[in-house]
RNA sequence: GGGCGAUUAGCUCAGUCGGUUAGAGCGCUUCUCUGAUAAGGAAGAGGUCCCAGGUUCGAGUCCUGGAUCGCCCA
């Protein structure tokens, strides 16, 4: 067992009013003078590696609260692995490319439209982008640094590098030879101010409650056919008028049953969904059902488009005719469904099926184009009131109405976005195994899984990779006038097939590169398209090493990280690009082993926190109250972290009280008091070995949940801990370290260092300042091993606990007398038994001392101060006996308890008598439960109680007074601002009776108010006191 | 409309394998202790464990349905 006492002599004092955040700028400047991060790697350096990989974040805004909490759960493991031994590397990131970074430079120039770019100028406007991105770089690292997130910034990886870029061609590359790289036609939603495809995560970020019209058209028969005659109309319903002019064909489900119906408002029968009649035509009674056939009967049918800018020939030979599909409900609508082929998916696989043509009259800004004549170079969303009101003036409306509901829109710019056919550039990440890969994965919390993760996977579509934008890393593809494709892997091919090298890879440069097509020798140039930022993000773990081309290491050896990080928010994104790009690259095994999925962040009323509500709270201004470690603290422990926090300054305040005030305390406190050399090999006690044990379970538990990623529960189990040091073992050893315990000392110490290291990745700044005051032997906690756990002591454990539950129950007991526990009492009586009263009489001294009581007495039999009554235990006599358990507690119940309680003390079974058979029970099954005799000042619970005698003889009752005295000296000490160790003259005046307890117990006054001299003739110019109702007057002065 | 999650004291949260009388902290009331602690201790008030069914000897816990909230998707 180590020693501290050479420690103790150079530990600086401490200040119990320590502003935190003062001292965590103390702390930093340390580890920069100390170099400690890079230290703690040096230091494993050759260990196994542990993988880390930091999901890169955009700097071109200022971070927020939430990055705080992201940041603490990325620091948090790695500082754990590596006391654990193992290489955590971990080298920073940023997101550079993609549309964010646009929108911002588009609005510092005051232009909105690719137009306005391109006039600008690409170049220009991607060196604006460049800079832009870093605008906010210089917080982020401030912050970064002030919580404590150890990253290698200076290293940092950028999506922006040329060896990021070509490390992203090369993985393309590798995914066309795969064949997994293709253009189609697809439907896809489409921003019209930005001018490109979302892809569906960014999809994801941009619904809104919006209220489009709600349109039910007729559209007439043209021929007679099946059930329906000529002049019939169909009943087409639709959220989208804008798409009407465009239509091309009906869908129906061919087996739901349809009706040909007349009203009494309208002249002509119309169709639509049985089910939906009276949704659409109101009142029942006032419909005639005319026909009733399936949708299949009217496959084939001709009829009048809605409008007639676009005749059906345009579409081929089914143009408006009905058609038969699987994606018909009769959930809304009229069970017939208006299709354009350009403008949503399922129409567009349709139309694919019925082999119609594509016709799109709507320009890539988003308006009509001349085909449709008087709405030509109208923005498509505002020509909805204008189309309804022409289909009411030509008898073409059944009803328009408001439909509120929730709509895409883009996700940086809130312009709703359109469903828009486009060719666009795909990976078919449909023809690789995504579920294969997450099935290895181990998340937290385990829902997102088989739940949000699973789910969405299993629904997963082709990737949508292609943007028509600007700022991004560009597509490596270049394509000849035949049309013959090339997918450039590196700048090295480039330059062979090309002669140009070039140092900036993005646009427009890269534009200019062309070549000569290897199949036929015409001039191949570069598609416009850049790629997808997620896609830059997925391929980070390569990447970033600028890997295969700098050769070090092989993707298998880089696959997978143990470890990343992120909110919930990056299902659809990071933690999908990064497994997509590893099952593209090299099939189903994991990309990362462990996901810690964080929650949201809302306001203390469960509010998003944004600035029009004003209710943001910024990291500055919690970071800079209360400090870091009490942020990463409340991160960490007031909850488990996916079920999203409650934020507030309050509950950051909290946290500070309660835990790192209390630990701060106790850790001041043990700087207070110096071994004597006569007691430095004093004898540990039994509070001692407890304090230990306790050390080894809290090592146990913390180890245990931090290697399940559980830092809520691991962090809880600190916080006992200290709270057991703090309000037991302090306060039970206070005596033996004024007078210089070596035993004490070594064990409040050793706990403290110890807890130092558990809580140093929790709380790193608070953590090292112990450490290196208390041990110091590391230059940082941060470099020492984790602790091992020692042995317990799980009896004395077990004892513990009932000595402090009989101290609870005999304060309680005081407490309903209204006995001070100043005024010492003769004795306590206990009622215990076997183990319980083993475990109390071996603490006996701690009971006494906390209870203020000079004997404690035991009873065995409660028949002194109360009786037993009898309870079955249900946890263990219910498997037993099951169905039969009525019968069993009513025969526990009947049985005498004074014969049971002597068989069980005894350890004899219990016999009862069940359905014609003998039972035998044993000490789990049944329970002793006091019961009360009248009469008796006595606290009970279970089998166990304590009772007080409260009579008092003169000894005790000057004794009391006596303790009264010191408390009030006390109080005159404090009041005269002395510290807690200044020797003192006392002089004391007064009331007789005082003075007498005071000079009867005068050495034991002297000791408790560190008096080196006590006088009983002062002249009654000290200060008053009032003990009950007795007047004293103390004089204190320095000695 | 679908998926996922949540709902336990005024507030923030625990609650293991289904087991007796559901816990902690904060806040509140009363009392108390103090030679580290703006702390600690005791007592009190505060609960239809969202609702309704079901399974079971026994349900906060398991099942089904519903409500509300959040996120995601249509």
């Amino acid at each position: 067992m180590r020693s501290y006492t050479a420690a103790l002599m150079a530990s600086r004092p401490v200040d119990p009013q320590q502003s935190f955040p003062d001292l965590e700028r103390d702390v930093l400047k340390r580890w920069g003078e100390r170099d400690v991060f890079r230290a703690s790697l040096r230091l494993r350096e050759g260990a196994p590696p542990w993988v880390f990989w930091e999901g890169p974040p955009t700097a071109n805004g200022p971070p927020g609260v939430h990055h705080v909490l992201s940041r603490a759960f990325k620091d948090i493991f790695p500082r754990y692995r590596t006391m654990r031994g193992y290489l955590v590397e971990r080298r920073g990131g940023w997101d550079c490319h993609g549309l964010p970074v646009e929108i911002a430079v588009e609005k510092q120039l005051g232009i909105s439209s690719k137009e306005q770019i391109e006039e600008y100028g690409i170049a220009e406007f991607n060196a604006r982008c460049r800079e832009s991105v870093f605008a906010f770089l210089a917080d982020w690292n401030k912050l970064t640094e002030r919580i404590g997130f150890w990253l290698d910034l200076d290293g940092a990886y950028r999506t922006l590098d040329a060896s990021y870029v070509e490390s992203v061609w090369w993985a393309l590359k590798q995914i066309a030879d795969k064949d997994l790289l293709y253009e189609g036609h697809k439907v896809v939603p489409y921003c019209p101010r930005c001018g490109t495809a979302l892809s569906s995560h960014e999809v994801a970020l941009g619904y809104q409650d919006v209220v489009d019209p709600s349109v039910y058209v007729r559209l007439r028969v043209v021929h007679d056919g099946g059930p329906l005659q000529a002049g019939d109309e169909l009943l087409v319903w639709t959220t989208t008028p804008w798409t009407l002019v465009s239509n091309a064909a009906v869908a129906v489900d061919p087996e739901l049953t349809y009706v040909r119906a007349k009203t009494g408002t309208l002249d002509a029968p119309v169709v639509l969904a049985e089910a939906l009649v009276e949704r659409v035509l109101g009142d029942p009674g006032a419909v005639q059902i005319l026909e009733r056939f399936p949708g299949a009967a009217i496959d084939g049918v001709h009829y009048e488009p809605p409008f007639g800018y676009l005749p059906s020939s345009a579409y081929g030979e089914r143009g408006h005719t009905v058609l038969l599909a699987d994606f018909v409900t009769a959930q809304d609508g009229t069970g017939l469904v208006h299709t354009a082929i350009a403008f949503g998916e399922d129409d567009f696989r349709l139309g694919a099926q019925y082999g119609l043509d594509v016709v799109n009259p709507v320009k890539l800004d988003g308006t009509y184009d001349e085909r449709i004549g008087r709405y030509a170079g109208r923005f498509v969303k505002d020509a909805d009131a204008d189309l309804i009101e022409d289909l009411r003036s030509r008898g073409r409306l059944l009803r328009a109405e408001d439909y509120e509901h929730s709509y895409p829109h883009c996700w940086r710019c809130s312009t709703p976005l359109l469903y828009y056919a486009k060719p666009s550039w795909y990976i078919a990440t449909t023809q690789v195994d995504l579920l294969a890969a997450n099935e290895q994965v181990t998340w937290h919390p385990e829902h997102i899984k088989q739940g949000r993760f699973g789910r969405w996977l299993e629904n997963n579509v082709d990737w949508a990779l292609s943007r028509e934008r600007y700022w991004g890393t560009p597509l490596p593809v270049w394509r000849c006038e035949q049309g013959h494709v090339t997918v450039i892997g590196s700048f090295e091919e480039l330059r062979e097939r090309s002669g140009v090298l070039l140092e900036d890879p993005h646009r427009p440069y890269v534009d200019d590169v062309t070549f000569d097509c290897e199949a036929c020798g015409e001039t191949a140039t570069r598609v416009p398209e850049v790629i997808d930022v997620w896609f830059d993000s997925g391929a980070m773990p390569f990447a970033q090493r600028h890997e295969p081309f700098a050769g070090e290491l092989a993707l298998d050896e880089i696959y997978p990280a143990d470890f990343i990080c992120e909110a919930l928010d990056q299902t659809r994104g990071w933690f999908y690009s990064l497994l997509a790009v590893s099952a593209l690259l090299r099939g189903p095994d994991k990309p990362y082993d462990h996901v810690v999925c964080l929650g949201l962040i809302l306001d203390e009323h469960g509010q998003k926190m944004s600035k029009s509500k004003g209710n943001v709270v910024g990291p500055w201004e919690v970071i800079d109250e209360f400090g870091a470690d009490a942020l990463r603290w409340y991160f960490f422990t007031s909850k488990q972290p996916w079920d999203g926090y409650l934020f507030s300054p309050e509950a950051i305040g909290e946290g500070v009280r309660l835990f790192l005030r209390q630990l701060w305390n106790t850790y001041a406190f043990s700087t207070l008091y110096e071994p004597e050399a006569a007691l430095a090999d004093a004898p540990a006690t039994d509070l001692d070995r407890w304090a230990r044990s306790r050390l080894s379970a809290t090592i146990q538990t913390v180890t245990d949940r931090l290697d399940a990623y559980d830092a809520t529960a691991a962090g809880r189990a600190v916080a006992a801990f200290v709270d057991d040091m703090s309000n037991w073992y302090v306060r039970r050893s206070r005596r033996r370290f004024w007078e210089g315990d070596g035993a004490a000392h070594d064990t409040l110490r050793h706990c403290l260092v110890t807890v130092s290291q558990l809580l140093a990745p929790f709380v790193p700044f608070v953590a090292d300042e112990i450490y290196d005051n208390l041990d110091g032997s590391s230059p940082s906690v941060h470099l020492t091993d984790w602790p091992e756990a020692g042995e317990r002591d799980l009896e004395l454990e077990r004892a513990m606990t009932v000595a402090r539950e009989t101290v609870r129950l005999g304060l309680a007991a005081r407490g309903a007398a209204k006995i001070k526990v100043r005024q010492p009492l003769h004795e306590a009586v206990v009622v215990a038994a076997g183990p319980e009263r083993d475990a109390i009489e071996r603490l006996a001294d701690v009971v006494r001392e906390e209870l203020n009581v000079r004997a404690l007495r035991f009873v065995a039999e409660a028949g002194e101060l109360g009786s037993y009554s009898l309870k079955p235990n249900y946890r263990t006599l219910g498997p037993r006996f099951g169905k039969a358990m009525p019968q069993v507690a009513a025969a526990v119940a009947s049985l005498d308890a004074g014969h049971v309680a002597d068989a069980l003390r005894d350890a004899r079974p219990v016999g009862i008598h069940l359905d014609g058979h003998d039972h035998d029970l044993g000490a789990d099954d049944i329970q002793l439960v006091m019961a009360p005799l009248e009469g008796y000042q006595l606290e009970r619970e279970g089998s166990h109680a304590v009772a007080l005698d409260l009579e008092l003889d003169d000894g005790l009752r000057r004794e009391g007074l006596a303790r009264e005295v010191v408390h009030a000296v006390q109080g005159a000490r404090r009041d005269a601002g002395l510290d807690i160790t200044d020797r003192i003259v006392l002089t004391l005046a007064g009331d007789d009776e005082l003075l007498a307890a005071a000079r009867a117990h005068e050495r034991y006054l002297a000791g408790e108010v560190l008096a080196v001299g006590v006088h009983f003739d002062g002249d009654g110019d000290g200060e008053p006191a009032s003990i009950e109702g007795r007047e004293l007057r103390i004089s204190v002065v320095r000695g």
